[in-house]
This record gives structure tokens, sequence and C-alpha cells, in this order.
RNA sequence: GGGGGUGUAGCUCAACGGUCAGAGCAGGCGGCUCAUAACUGCUUGGUUCACGGUUCGAAUCCGUGCACCCCCA
């Protein structure tokens, strides 16, 4: 049984943001746990490269569209290596794979009956790529600047059968909710969705005509059009995962991974994926145990301002990372926003957070321990019976798991943290330097130095999903090569005589 | 117009209807010297947006407003 975790695939039409960075490190971030408990983990990201705006944009620039997304998917595949995303599958909607699946999932629901070919007339605005109602329309009647060029047009398209499937969705995320496992997390976010469902009328437009839009996957039964965005998109999440609608495939390697849990910011929670996706896997004869759950993240404003281009402030994570480090990018992204909730993102915040809690309180930690243990004996630990630490880390162990399992990154990394907060207490309790200058309290002194470098053992296993590469320098400086999983955060692994590393700060201060 | 969210210390945020509303940062006073000017103890600071209601008991539940954000029409 395969732990399936997905992230949107970004749209290939403009540079990563930090909305971007963050969806991939807290997705990374679980996935990362998901190892350590031992469970076998698919990790999906990648990128939507097909639609009418990459076509456009790829014109102006007098490129081949596929020129044009391979430049900026790049940026991504860079930007994703910088940031220690360790997917499993990369998902770029141009694979072969992909449109093989895509065809056929449409296939399978044009022999079904579920779409239907209708004609639309209408004003329509091509920037927006959408037909425009009188609901447009300014004050003046005239629809506004926008929207761009605004042309009338006539064409027919092809529909799929949504609302038809409208009760059956509503007792789903009921069914989830009565049965403690909500269709949306959290579970804040399912009101919200219950009541854009009831609202459901009408269907779905599946189409565009090759004479305005050659960029995409061609239908399988009608040469004259391609598919617009949902079945593109959406269906990403199972022709990378080794989905064949065909009849009599072979779905073993799919059925271990599927159900999914889906990554996604709230901005696309309605409707793409809290209703079309869940339809359109229904209408493929998906059970209803068989439909994904959602995890919905919130967003990272600007000075409490929405992040927009238009704004010019937007937050390059590409920028942030060389300048601040990757360790110090990951853990503010992970730390400083409740999962579900807005955030406010400001330089000064990261560099408060990573001052306080990674220089100071971790980084100094480590680097006190290291010292103290060099100082008086050389680096060598001698194992002591007990130590006063040990049911404190173990109890914090077990809230950060549980944590973990409920995906709250930030009360998780809490929970390591109050171990990091009590060893330095510790280490003022008990004052090492004192013991050191009393050859009577040689015991009392090798018992501290084996809680303190045990103690950070186990936290360099709890905070490895969050800043893998600076858990691994730390580890290296605690000279343990131990498997890096959940079950070595026992207490006792550093065996007697074990001998430790020189302390480097792993964490140099930012100043400022 | 409909719906959702938010409103708590100077700042960022916690708090299943149940101890005196907590924590980090910032501020103040002290301690220590192993350490990255770090660490650590104590401490200042609140009309929980407002007004009503339910309750033995409300930041929490209900009602009415106000403010801000988002979605839909």
């Amino acid at each position: 049984m395969t732990f399936f975790i997905t992230t949107a695939i970004d749209y290939t039409n403009g540079v990563p943001h930090i909305g971007h960075a963050y969806e991939k490190v807290l997705t990374d971030a679980i996935a990362r746990y998901r190892r350590m408990k031992g469970e076998e983990v698919f990790f999906l990201t990648g990128v939507d490269q097909h639609g009418q705006k990459v076509q456009q944009s790829a014109q102006k620039q007098g490129v081949a569209p596929s020129e044009f997304v391979a430049g900026l998917t790049e940026k991504f595949l860079a930007l994703w290596k910088k940031l220690d995303i360790s997917y499993d599958r990369w998902a770029a909607t141009t694979e072969p794979v992909h449109k093989r699946c895509v065809q056929a999932m449409l296939q399978l629901l044009w022999d079904n009956g579920d779409f239907y070919k209708a004609r639309q007339t209408g004003h329509y605005s091509v920037r927006q790529e959408q037909f425009l109602t009188d609901k447009e329309r300014g004050p003046d009647g005239e629809f506004g600047p926008e929207w761009g060029d605004v042309v009338v047009i006539e064409e027919e398209n092809y529909y799929f059968k949504l609302a038809r499937h409208r009760q059956w969705l509503l007792d789903l995320i009921d069914a989830r909710s009565a049965a403690g496992r909500p269709f949306v997390v959290p579970e804040f976010r399912v009101a919200e969705l219950r009541n854009a469902v009831e609202k459901l009328a009408g269907d779905l437009c599946i189409s565009r005509p090759k004479s305005r839009l050659e960029w995409g996957i061609e239908l399988p039964f009608d040469s004259d059009f391609v598919t617009y965005v949902w079945f593109d998109a959406l269906s990403n999440y199972v022709s990378f995962a080794g989905y064949d609608p065909a009849p009599g495939a072979d779905q073993s390697l799919f059925r271990s991974r599927w159900p999914a849990i889906h990554v996604i910011g709230k901005d696309i929670m309605i409707p793409p994926h809290g209703i079309y996706w869940p339809i359109m896997l229904k209408a493929c004869g998906f059970a209803d145990d068989d439909i994904p759950s959602l995890l919905v993240h919130g967003w990272w404003n600007i000075s409490g301002a929405k992040m927009s281009k238009s704004l010019g402030n937007s937050v390059d994570p590409d920028v942030l990372a060389d300048t601040f480090g990757v360790a110090a990018t990951r853990y503010y992204l992970l730390s400083d926003i409740a999962i579900g909730r807005d955030a406010d993102f400001s330089e000064e915040r990261l560099i408060q957070r990573y001052n306080g809690d990674l220089a100071n309180s971790l980084g100094n930690l480590l680097n006190r321990s290291l010292s103290m243990a060099k100082r008086y004996r050389e680096g060598a630990l001698r194992k002591p019976e007990s130590s006063p630490l040990a049911g404190f880390v173990s109890d914090k162990v077990a809230d950060y798991g549980r944590r973990m399992d409920a995906f709250e990154t930030q009360a998780a990394l809490e929970s390591a943290w109050e171990i990091i907060v009590r060893c330095n207490a510790y280490v003022e309790e008990t004052a090492p330097w004192k013991l050191a200058k009393d050859p009577a309290s040689a015991d009392k002194l090798d018992e501290v130095l084996y809680t303190l470098a045990e103690a950070l053992r186990v936290i360099s296993i709890l905070i490895t999903p969050f800043i893998p590469a600076s858990a691994d320098a730390i580890r290296l400086q605690l000279a343990w090569d131990g498997p890096v999983h959940m079950d070595q955060c026992g207490w006792g692994a550093l065996a007697d005589g074990h001998r430790l590393g020189d302390p480097v700060p792993v964490f140099p201060r930012i100043e400022t």
C-alpha cells in the first residue's frame, strides 16, 4: 500500500513564485516523513504545459510552444532541485504517456455517452480564454480593458455531462465527513465546497477547436478539436501513476498507489479539484472509495496584500534560497504558516525565525554540546544507565508523529523545538563546565554529554523532512550514520565509546 | 444579493464550553561563560472587535452589528 501524494502541476506561462515553492516544500516534507516511517511513497509533481496562454506567449516570442515551455520547465526543475524536492515522478503534460492516457479516458467517456456536442455564440475574450456574458460588461456597457481583445465568435464544442453527478458528489462529501475522513482537509473548507456543489448547474466545456488552439491534446474521436485544460491537467494525477483506462489493461501498479492525496492551493479547490475531478473519476468508473482526498493550503500574502504580478510584489524563491539558504527558506515556509491558513511573508520574519530557531536554539545547542564533549572528553561518549531527558524526548517524538500524521507541519516542528529548548535549559541546570572541574562529578558529566548528543541525534531525525541537508550535516558532526528512520527515535542508539565529530556552525547567523 | 474565512499582548499566532486566556519575537531586570554577541531565570504587557442572549461557567455556542479578505451570482 503506497502513500501517494501529489502537488498541483504548475502552468508554464510564468516563472515560479513563493506560492509554488511553498506547496512543493510542504508536500516534500510530508513525503519525506512518510518514507521515514517506512512507507512506500509515490510523490508526483510537474508542469502543465498546454493551453492558449502558452501558445500566445510562444507566438509573441516567435518560438514554437514546445520550445517556449521547455525553457520555463527548466526553471521549475532547477528550483525543485535547489530546494531538495524529493519527487518520485515528474509530470510534464506533453509526455506521450500522458497524452495516451488522456485520450483513452476521453474515448472511454465518449463511448459511454458522457459527452455531447453543442454550439455557442458570444463575445469571447482572447486574453482570458473565455466567453463573456453581460455580467462582465462594465457600467458603460462595454467590456473593460482587463478582458483584452473581445471578439464575437460562434463555435461548436464538446461538453461533459457534469451536473447529473451533483447529488452523488454531495453524498460522497457527507459520507466522508461522517466516516471521519473528510474529503477536504482542513475540515472548515468542506462547508465551502459543499455549498458550491449545491449550486452546481450546467455542464463543462472540455474542448477547443484547433482553428483557435492547436497546442493541446487532440480529441480521439474528433481531430478538429483539442481537449481544453481539465482533462489535460487533472488527469496527470492518474496518467503518471500508471493508469490505463483500456479494458483488460494491467492496473496492478496503479491500484497499489491509488488513491492519492492532492495538495493544492485554496484557489483551485472550487471548482476543478473539488467538483470536476471527482466527477471525472466517477464517470471513468472509479468507486467511491477510490475518490482521492484534498489537502488545501492557504496563501502567502505580501504585507497583507495578495501576491500578484501586476502589483510587482511577488517573491522569487530562487533568489530567496540564494540569499538566505535553502534551510532558511524551507524552514520559514513550513514553520510560519498553519496548514490551510494564509500567512504574511516578510524577509524580516524569515531572518528572525532563522536566527532565533535555527542559529540560536538548534545550531548553538549542537555547537556547545560538541564543544564541551571535545574539550572535556576528546569527543568520546560514555553511555549511562539512564538519562533524565529520555522520557521527555519520547513524549515529544510521539506528539510529533501525531501532528505529522495530521499534516500539521507547523505544530510538528514545535514538538521538535520543545526538545531543543529543553536541552538548552538542561545545559544551564547541569552546568557541565562546573562538573568538569570536579573529578567526583565525572559520571554526571558523562551523563550530561551523552544525553545532549543522543537528544540531538533524535532531533536530527525529526527535522529531516523539513531541512534534510542540514539534518545530514548535523548527523555528520555527531558522527552517527545509522538509518534515518522514525524507529531510530528511541533512546540510546549512540553506543558506549561513540566518538563525536568536531563542531562547525551549521546555521551561521544572518547578520543584518 | 448568497456563501466562506478572519478579528485575542507592540508584532506573528495558540487556546475539545471548564485552573489565573497562553507561546515565540520585541521590551525590562537578573544569572552563566560550554557555545554562533549565543544560552538561561524572572518580568512588563489583554475591555479576546462591539452589543445582547444561552449556560453553574463563553475567546469558544446563538443573534445583531462593525471591519478586513476571498469565492459565487
